[in-house]
RNA sequence: GCGCCCAUCGUCUAGCGGUCUAGGACGCCGCCCUUUCACGGCGGAAACAGGGGUUCGAGUCCCCUUGGGCGCGCCA
């Protein structure tokens, strides 16, 4: 009998949650869900001067939409500070612990000096063995954990293999500030072992700072966790990921139209594989997915292929599916109300009709609402002379012999629309192809929308139809 | 500066000593399908950072160099 695994995603609320975070959530819960474990959501609050209300709706809100789901009460780790002081208190009296009595300003000295001679910024462990009777009065002391000398600690990860330091490039970090509150080095240990987890998956940002956590956990005596430490996501140009690149909330990629399962599928191939698959269901995630196959290197971030992936979930949903993920996205983005308002039964109807031709050519949701513009353009639309002009005889002819015909077909499928237009277009003698383009261009104002055939298909019955006819007819 | 980590096509990656004249995907280019745009199909250009070892044999193991990243807070 294995113990059940127990992961946990532990991000700090002091800003939303951005792409990296959200795949060491995403690894965190498929790593559970394969194991038949549970994922835990810890929000890091320690911070009291940067953690936001907004920013905790913000992370429990991008995970819902990406659809992982922790198991049990989220835990807030500033609610449990009297426990993690109880816990530097029992190391102060074991002895593994010390008062130190330097000054912000002090310490700060200290660095500037050890930074001109060239060494390591390390403390130096003035305290460490000085009577506190010496403290100097009205100086609230820090708690140091009274770090190994010598020797080395060794943390066997999962990812990243063995990682040796020597103990003496370590220093005696600060476990409890002067104000009585932990620091986050002992709140996550502390936290970590009251919640039972059992494997720790998290950015390889963090992995100096798993070195002094093992060294808490020794000094405690307790069990050190399995440690996973993932590569970090880069920008497209290797560099750390800015605003610009992608460092963006998971929030707006769900209102530049982008699918949670495309974003999951994009983000679980980003650093991990599965020999040559590229598309998997969350089913397959969650039964293939494992630490091994974790790579080593950072991964850069690149929209293009979230973009593929994306129109390739788009023309792969249903086309019911896609019209309910059209009116979640509508909440979250700008003209997203004012088309609401529009969606009325009548273009429901005709918006679903309209889909299996839209969602072949759109890589977002953003750009299959684009390609329903028509839908819910102002009305009665108006074809400014720009785009009229852009008609040639031919297209104002076929327009003008169809629309009659078009109005009495009912329902109007895409099939139906097209054997019919192409019907027009032999007898008539009319080019289709050389027509469509500036059609096109003509009613919807661009040229990157749906096709000829998908225009008349879910204009439909429209009174723009008419409109059309008659500003054709003049 | 000190410590830790990383290094296969432009990008994500397969590769776990011989089957690698290095495979897949995105992107790019060309052709086909299509009387539009897409979708789809076919084909092409494109990589083992450099140098030393180890070995009969190295993309795969070791070392160095170079190049990236992370950390070095009474932030997390």
């Amino acid at each position: 009998m294995t113990e059940p695994v127990v992961v946990r995603f532990a991000p700090s609320p002091t800003g939303f949650l951005h792409i990296g975070g959200a795949r060491t959530a995403l690894f965190n819960w498929l790593y559970a869900r394969g194991r038949g474990g549970k994922m835990l959501l810890r929000i890091e609050d320690t911070d009291r001067e940067r953690s936001t209300k907004a920013a905790i709706d913000a992370i429990i809100d991008g995970l819902t939409w990406l659809g992982i789901h922790w198991d049990g009460e989220v835990v807030y780790q500033y609610a449990r500070s009297a426990r993690h002081r109880e816990v530097a208190e029992q190391l102060l009296a074991a002895g593994r612990a010390y008062r130190c009595y330097a000054t912000p300003e002090e310490l700060a000295e200290m660095r500037e000096a050890a930074r001109q001679q060239g060494r390591a910024k390390l403390y130096d462990g003035r305290w460490r063995d000085r009577d506190p009777a010496e403290a100097p009065p009205g100086v609230a002391p820090v708690i140091r954990l009274k770090a190994p000398l010598t020797g080395e600690t060794v943390i066997d990860d999962q990812v990243q293999g063995r990682v040796t330091w020597q103990n003496e490039n370590l220093d005696d970090f600060v476990l409890l500030r002067s104000d009585g509150t932990p620091t986050y080095m002992l709140a996550v240990v502390v936290d970590d072992h009251d919640m039972g987890i059992t494997h720790i998956i998290r950015g390889d940002d963090h992995l100096n700072n798993a070195a002094r956590q093992k060294q808490i956990y020794d000094a405690l005596g307790w069990r050190v966790p399995v440690m996973a430490h993932i590569p970090l996501i880069h920008g497209p140009d290797g560099s750390k990921l800015s605003k610009r690149h992608g460092a963006l909330g998971i929030d707006a990629y769900r209102a530049m139209g982008y699918l949670p399962a495309a974003m999951r599928n994009y983000l679980v191939r980003l650093g991990w594989s599965h020999g040559d698959q590229e598309i998997f269901t969350t089913e397959e995630m969650i039964a293939h997915f494992d630490l091994a196959q974790i790579g080593r290197s950072p991964a850069r971030f690149d929209f293009a292929k979230l973009e593929n992936l994306n129109g390739y979930y788009i023309r792969h949903s249903s086309d019911d599916e896609l019209l309910a993920a059209i009116e979640q996205l509508l909440p979250h983005i700008a003209s997203g109300s004012e088309i609401a308002q529009k969606l009325e039964s009548t273009k429901r109807r005709q918006l679903l009709l309209a889909l299996p031709q839209l969602k072949e050519r759109a890589k977002t949701l953003v750009e299959l609402l684009d390609g329903a513009h028509f839908l819910f353009a102002q009305r009665p639309i108006t074809v400014d002379e720009k785009a009229a002009a852009l008609l040639t005889e031919d297209a104002r002819r076929l327009i003008a012999a169809l629309l009659p015909e078009l109005e009495q077909l009912e329902p109007w499928t895409a099939a139906q629309a097209e054997q019919l237009v192409r019907g027009f277009a032999d007898r008539m003698g009319v080019k289709l192809g050389a027509v469509a383009q500036p059609l096109r261009a003509a009613l919807t104002g661009r040229t990157t929308s749906p096709g000829i055939f998908e225009v008349f298909v879910v204009l439909g019955k429209m009174e723009t139809l008419a409109r059309l006819r008659d500003q054709l007819a003049a």
